[in-house]
DNA sequence: GCTTGACCTTCCCATGATGGGAAGGATTAG
DNA sequence: CTAATCCTTCCCATCATGGGAAGGTCAAGC
């Protein structure tokens, strides 16, 4: 089948299709005569396969290594386990800087919307309370 | 001051400060006669007030905004919230997709370690449940 | 003075994953 | 046969950030 069937029939477009071959994600794929890719069924489950992972917010390179072990029946549950765990870790922290930011967020707008002041505290927060010093005199200021 | 004693001043890197310029997030700063951007303390005031919007995950074109109320005097506090909750229902959004991924692969970790099943389910998720692995069993492809 | 090293300038390239679109060839339906 | 639709490759853009090269400037030491 044509790219674009494979594309519809996996949910992977033909253009992330053309690319994960160009990455070598994917083997290359069969061309016709034409110079048309060819794909068959395990071509498409191969892709599906790759979808559900990328859903899943697997990086390329974590899809890399899950693919070879997907097809090597030798593999260990443990190197895909530690894969997955890896992963887990990373939206785990992920998650936590983005509560973090969430937290502080609702604070400030909370916080502006009860007082009636002139001065907004989400607007000041972020202007630091005052015309910085020239020298950071603030040790919390992250090196460049 | 130069652009260097800026960035550590205000813990965005200069190469960000000639970005945030060429895009016009920032007003082009003073020139001195040898070309230097030349910088005072209001310049560094507004570039911890994009540093600390930044770390709050506001995108450039929300800080844009921030930073015309910032300094407009007329500002509405009611503006400011706007873009702050504009924000967090994107961060919640956001957040609220990470844990649905968190929560369906700690399941699959979790099945994958308790069965001792030689099948291990995180791989079989993402094959969509067809028997699959079907190891390059056709050799009609060049390895990846 | 002059040298040296740190700093600055602009310009180009890369990331990661995706999409848009152009130019041109292939296939297919009518 | 023709027109529409598909395919090919190639280039560009995103978003925010960094790396690095080539070359100019500044400040400190001798």
């Amino acid at each position: 089948m044509n790219i674009g069937q494979a594309a519809s029939a996996s949910g992977v477009s033909a253009k992330m299709i053309r690319y994960y071959e160009q990455i070598g994600l994917l083997p290359a794929a069969d061309r016709r005569d034409s110079g048309y890719r060819d794909y068959d069924t395990e071509d498409v489950h191969r892709l599906g396969f790759v979808r559900r992972a990328r859903d899943l917010g697997f990086s390329i390179e974590q899809i890399r290594s899950l693919l070879a072990l997907w097809s090597d029946a030798g593999r260990s549950n443990a190197d895909v386990r530690a894969i997955a765990r890896t992963h887990l870790k990373e939206m785990e922290e992920q998650a936590r800087k983005l509560q973090d930011m969430i937290a502080t967020l609702q604070a400030l707008v909370g916080s502006c919307e009860k007082g009636a002041r002139a001065t907004c505290p989400i607007i000041e927060e972020l202007g630091d309370h005052h015309p910085a010093p020239a020298a950071p005199t603030k040790a919390r200021r992250r090196a460049a």
